[in-house]
RNA sequence: GGGCGGAUGGCGGAACUGGCAGACGCACAGGACUUAAAAUCCUGAGGCUCGCAAGAGCCGUGAGGGUUCAAUUCCCUCUCCGCCCACCA
C-alpha cells in the first residue's frame, strides 16, 4: 500500500461517520445503554491539550462502549454564557452572541476534526433561547419551592469586572477570572438553598461507588458536617444572649472569654453598653476591608475587647470579657465562638497577647497549657460534677447536661454556604423575576419564557449590569397587578446553567419541557462522567443538588447524576496551567496538520495515565506517528507469502500474545481507566506480529491477529483503523462491529520462568510447568547447576516457593 | 494553617493481592539498506566497580528508620512538588 496519508483517510471517514449519522442515538428500550459525558467546554475561541485528553477519553470509553453491544449517548455542547464574551464586547466592541457563536464554530470544526463519535443532532449551547428558557423555568420552580431567595449579603466584589463573585470564585483575594484583588460589599442577592440538601449531598456518598475516593473526601470536607452544640450566653445587664457553637462542649467550664466576629450583629446591638465603640467600630471597618487571604496569613492575632461588656460563663457562673476579633468569621457557626485557651491553640495565642488568663479543663499525658493549648483528648478537671469524666465521653454527657439546664442544644453545623447564584452583568440567563412596588417579587409567567436577553444594550465595562441600560428590559408590566414594574436586571452564574445540561443532552430539541422524562429516565443517570478534578467541589456539589431538585420536581427518577466519575489530571506548561491570560495555550492545530487527529490522540492518551497530572511536551510524538505507520504498513507484512510454514507452537504463541492482549486492553479500558498500559500491550503486538515470520502460510491466523489489532485499536485511532478495516474487505464500520472477545484458556502459559534467590540475590532461574508442585520445583532447583553450586555447603533455613511467582531459598 | 494527591533511569511512564524494579515509548549509541541523507528494519543500554571478554560484585523507586525470607508496594518520622480550601470554633 502507498504511504499513509492522514489528511485523506481522516477528512474520508469523519465525512462519511456524519453522512451516515451511525453516531446518532435513540431510546430502544431492549438495548443496554451507556451515557458518556464530559464536562462541556467553555468556548474560548481555541481547543488546547486538556480538551483533547478530556474528549480523547471519553471518546474512547464512547467507543469501546458502543463496540460492546450498548445504546451508547455521547453528546457536545457549550457552556457558553460567562464573563470572557462580555470582556470581548468591551474591548472589541464585538456583541458578546457574536462573538461566542464565532468561537463556538471554529471549536466545533477542531472538534470534528479530532474524529470524536458525537452526536451532534444534541449539540447544545447554553446561551441559546432555547436552553435558558429552561434555566429560567427552573429558577421559578426553586422560587416557588422556596429554594431561591434574596438576602442582603456581603459579597466578594470585583472592582476590574463590575461583578459579585462566589466564594469559590475569589482565590487568594482575587478574582478567578481576571486575577485583581476584590473587596467586600453589602449587595441584596440571589440564593440558591443548596443548603437545604447539606445532609443528603454527604449521604449520596454512600450511592457513588464509583467515583475517585479523592473527590468524595474533597466534597465531604467541603461539605463540612460538624457535630456540636449550640450555647446562648447570657450577656450581662441586658436581656440578650451571645450564640455561639462549638465543636468541643466538653471545654465549655475552661472558656474565658468570648469572641465575636467583628461583623457581628451584637455589636451594634450593645453599642449603647461598649464603652470603647468607636475604637471597635474603627477596628470593624479596617477588618472589612482586608482579603481574607490578609485576615488568615497575619501571623498575629488581632482584636479589640468590648469594654463594658461581659457574659456568663453558664457552667462556671464567672463572669468573662467578650471581645472582636477578625479570625472569627461571620460566615461560619454563629458568627461567635467560646474561647477556650488552654485548649485551642488560635484561643491560646490570643488570651496569650491579651492577657485573659488560661483555664486548664483537660488533662492529657504530655499537656503543659501554660506552654501550648492541649488539643488532644484526656479527663476532664475543674470542670465541677464532670471531673474524671473522659473527654471522649464527655462530649454526650456534657451536652447532654447543657440542654437539660436550658442554655443550650446539640447541633449539627455544615461548612456549605447557600449559593449566590445572581451576577451584575449581562452575558447569563436573566433572572426571570420582576419588581412591583405593590406587589414585591413576582415570577415572570411561564408563558412568556424565556426572558430573551436586549439587543440594546450598552458595553462600557462599569457600573452594575449592563441590563439596566436597556430601557424595553427594565419597564415591564407587573405580571400579577398590570401596573408599571422593573424587570431583574442580573443574571445567572454561569455554573447554574452547567447544573442540568446532561439532562438536556436526552432531549435536547425540546420546546415544551427541559426534557421529556420518559427519555431522561432512559439515559440517566451518566454512566461515565469524564472531566477535570479542579471541578471536583464546585460543578460536582451544584450538579449533584440541581439533580436531586429535578427528582423532587418530578422530572428524574434516580438520586445521582453521574454514576462513574473520572477525573483527569490538567495538561500544564512548565509546570503551571495553562492559561489564555498567560499566552501558552498549546493549540491541537499545532500536531494536526503534521500528524493528524489519530497521532494526537494516541499521543495524549499513551503520555500518561488520564488522572496524573502531564506536563505537556511533544517530545514522543513522532514516536506515536511511527506507531500508526507502522500499524498501517503491517498490512503488507500480513499478505506478504513467507516461504516456511508455521508450526502449531508458533502458532499458538502467536494466538496466545493476542488472546492476553485483548484480555488486557478490555480490563485497562473499562475497569482500570489505564489507557496508557493499553497501548503499550497493542504495541506488544504489534512488534510481535513484526517478529512472526510465517504470515500468509500459517491458514490465515497472522490476518485473524492484524483483525483482532485493528478493532482494539479502533476506540484511540478510529480513522486509520476504519481505513484498514475497510481496505480488509469489510464493508460495515468497525465503529459499530463487535469488540473482540478472548479465550481464557488461550491467555495462559504451560510453562513459566521462576527466578530462584539465594538470601534476596538473584541467583539463577529455573523453567518449569506452570502446575508443578512444590516437591517438583525443589527437585528443579536442585537440578540446576548453577544454583545447587552456590548451596553446597550452606544449611538451608527456608524453602520458599510462592506459585509460578518467585523462589527463594535462605541460608546459613 | 487545614484537606486531597504526588515523587521510580537522561525523559514520559510500567510493576496483579508484598515476590525478577525499569514493560511500552522518547531521546541516545551501534549496525543493515543508501553514492549520501531521510524513512525503514535490526541490536544495545539504570548507575558504579572489577574484567580483554563471557561475566562477577555492589548500589539503586524523594530522605531516614521499622516490620518481613522478601518492600516502589505495609507502618512511623521528615523533605519537596501540585491542586483545593483557608484562622471552620
Amino acid at each position: 500500500m502507498a504511504d499513509y496519508n492522514h489528511l485523506e483517510v481522516e477528512k474520508k471517514w469523519q465525512k462519511k461517520w456524519a453522512d451516515s449519522a451511525i453516531f446518532e442515538s435513540k431510546e430502544d428500550s431492549k438495548k443496554e445503554k451507556y451515557y458518556c459525558l464530559e464536562m462541556l467546554p467553555y468556548p474560548s475561541g481555541n481547543l488546547h491539550m486538556g480538551h483533547v485528553r478530556n474528549y480523547s477519553i471519553g471518546d474512547v470509553f464512547a467507543r469501546f462502549h458502543r463496540m460492546m453491544g450498548k445504546n451508547v449517548l455521547y453528546a457536545a455542547g457549550w457552556d457558553a454564557f460567562g464573563l470572557p464574551a462580555e470582556n470581548a464586547a468591551i474591548k472589541n466592541k464585538i456583541h458578546p452572541a457574536k462573538w461566542t457563536k464565532q468561537n463556538i464554530a471554529r471549536m466545533r470544526e477542531q472538534l470534528k476534526s479530532l474524529g470524536f463519535s458525537y452526536d451532534w443532532s444534541r449539540e447544545t449551547a447554553t446561551c441559546g433561547p432555547g436552553y435558558y428558557k429552561w434555566t429560567q423555568w427552573f429558577f421559578i420552580k426553586m422560587w416557588e419551592k422556596g429554594l431561591a431567595f434574596r438576602k442582603s449579603a456581603n459579597v466578594n466584589w470585583c472592582p476590574s469586572c463590575q461583578t459579585v463573585l462566589a466564594n469559590e470564585q475569589v482565590s487568594n483575594g482575587m478574582c478567578w477570572r481576571c486575577e485583581s484583588h476584590t473587596e467586600h460589599k453589602d449587595l441584596e442577592q440571589w440564593f440558591i438553598k443548596i443548603t437545604d440538601y447539606s445532609d443528603e449531598l454527604l449521604e449520596g456518598h454512600k450511592r457513588l461507588g464509583g467515583w475517585p475516593e479523592q473527590v468524595l473526601s474533597m466534597q465531604k470536607n467541603w461539605i463540612g458536617k460538624s457535630y456540636g452544640a449550640e450555647v446562648d450566653f447570657k450577656i450581662s445587664g441586658t436581656d440578650k444572649n451571645l450564640k455561639i457553637f462549638t465543636t468541643r462542649p466538653d471545654t465549655i467550664f475552661g472558656v474565658t472569654f468570648m469572641v465575636a466576629a467583628p461583623e457581628h450583629e451584637i455589636i451594634n446591638e450593645l453599642k449603647s453598653k461598649i464603652v470603647n465603640y468607636e475604637q471597635v467600630a474603627e477596628y470593624a471597618l479596617a477588618s472589612s476591608r482586608k482579603s481574607n487571604i490578609e485576615r488568615s496569613s497575619s501571623k498575629e492575632k488581632t482584636g479589640i475587647r468590648l469594654e463594658g461588656i461581659n457574659v456568663l460563663n453558664p457552667a462556671t457562673g464567672k463572669e468573662i470579657p467578650v471581645f472582636a476579633a477578625d479570625y472569627v468569621l461571620t460566615g461560619y457557626g454563629a458568627g461567635a465562638i467560646m474561647a477556650v485557651p488552654a485548649h485551642d491553640q488560635r484561643d491560646w495565642e490570643f488570651a496569650k497577647k491579651f492577657d485573659v488568663p488560661i483555664a486548664e479543663v483537660i488533662k492529657g499525658d504530655n499537656s503543659n497549657v501554660s506552654k501550648h493549648a492541649y488539643e488532644g483528648e484526656g479527663v476532664l478537671v475543674n470542670s465541677g460534677q464532670f471531673d474524671g469524666v473522659k473527654s471522649i465521653e464527655a462530649f454526650d454527657v456534657v451536652s447532654s447536661w447543657i440542654e437539660k439546664q436550658g442554655f443550650g442544644k446539640k447541633t449539627v453545623n455544615f461548612k456549605l454556604k447557600d449559593w449566590l447564584v445572581s451576577r451584575q452583568r449581562y452575558w447569563g440567563a436573566p433572572i426571570p423575576m420582576v419588581h412591583c412596588d405593590h406587589c414585591g417579587v413576582v415570577p415572570v409567567p411561564e408563558k412568556e419564557l424565556p426572558v430573551l436577553l436586549p439587543e440594546d444594550v450598552e458595553f462600557i465595562g462599569a457600573g452594575e449590569s449592563p441590563l439596566k441600560t436597556s430601557k424595553t428590559f427594565v419597564s415591564v408590566k407587573c405580571p400579577k397587578c398590570d401596573k408599571d414594574a422593573r424587570r431583574e436586571t442580573d443574571t445567572m452564574d454561569t455554573f447554574v446553567d452547567s447544573s442540568w445540561y446532561y439532562a438536556r443532552y436526552c432531549d435536547a430539541r425540546n420546546d415544551d419541557a427541559p426534557f421529556d422524562d420518559v427519555k431522561a429516565n432512559y439515559w440517566m443517570s451518566v454512566n461515565q462522567y469524564i472531566g477535570g478534578i479542579e471541578h471536583a467541589c464546585m460543578h460536582l456539589i451544584y450538579a449533584r443538588f440541581w439533580f436531586k431538585v429535578m427528582r423532587d420536581l418530578g422530572l428524574v427518577k434516580s438520586d445521582e447524576p453521574f454514576t462513574n466519575l473520572l477525573t483527569q489530571g490538567m495538561v500544564t506548561l512548565g509546570g503551571g496551567a495553562m492559561s489564555k491570560s498567560k499566552g501558552n495555550i498549546v493549540s491541537p492545530d499545532e500536531i494536526l496538520p503534521k500528524y493528524g487527529a489519530d497521532t494526537a490522540r494516541l499521543f495524549i492518551l499513551f503520555a500518561a495515565p488520564p488522572q496524573k497530572q502531564l506536563d505537556w511536551s511533544s517530545d514522543g510524538i513522532e514516536g506515536c506517528w511511527r506507531f500508526v505507520n507502522r500499524v498501517w504498513r503491517l498490512f503488507d507484512v500480513v499478505n506478504t507469502k513467507s516461504a516456511i510454514a508455521a508450526s502449531q507452537n508458533d502458532k499458538d504463541d502467536i494466538l496466545r500474545t493476542m488472546h492476553k492482549t485483548i484480555k488486557k486492553v478490555t480490563s485497562d479500558i473499562e475497569k482500570e481507566f489505564q489507557f496508557n498500559t493499553a497501548i503499550s500491550s497493542i504495541m506488544e503486538l504489534v512488534n510481535a506480529l513484526y517478529s512472526y515470520k510465517y504470515h500468509s502460510n500459517d491458514n490465515g491466523v497472522s490476518l485473524e491477529v492484524y483483525k483482532k489489532l485493528i478493532l482494539l485499536l479502533s476506540p484511540i485511532t478510529p480513522h486509520l483503523c476504519e481505513e484498514i478495516w475497510e481496505r480488509l474487505g469489510n464493508n460495515e464500520c468497525v465503529s459499530i462491529h463487535a469488540w473482540p472477545i478472548f479465550d481464557e484458556n488461550m491467555t495462559k502459559e504451560s510453562s513459566v520462568e521462576l527466578p530462584v534467590q539465594i538470601n534476596g540475590k538473584l541467583k539463577g532461574r529455573i523453567t518449569i510447568s506452570t502446575d508443578a508442585s512444590e516437591d517438583e520445583v525443589k527437585k528443579a532447583v536442585n537440578s540446576d547447576d548453577k544454583i545447587s553450586a552456590q548451596l553446597k555447603d550452606k544449611q538451608i533455613v527456608k524453602f520458599i516457593c510462592v506459585k509460578n511467582k518467585i523462589v527463594t531459598i535462605v541460608v546459613k
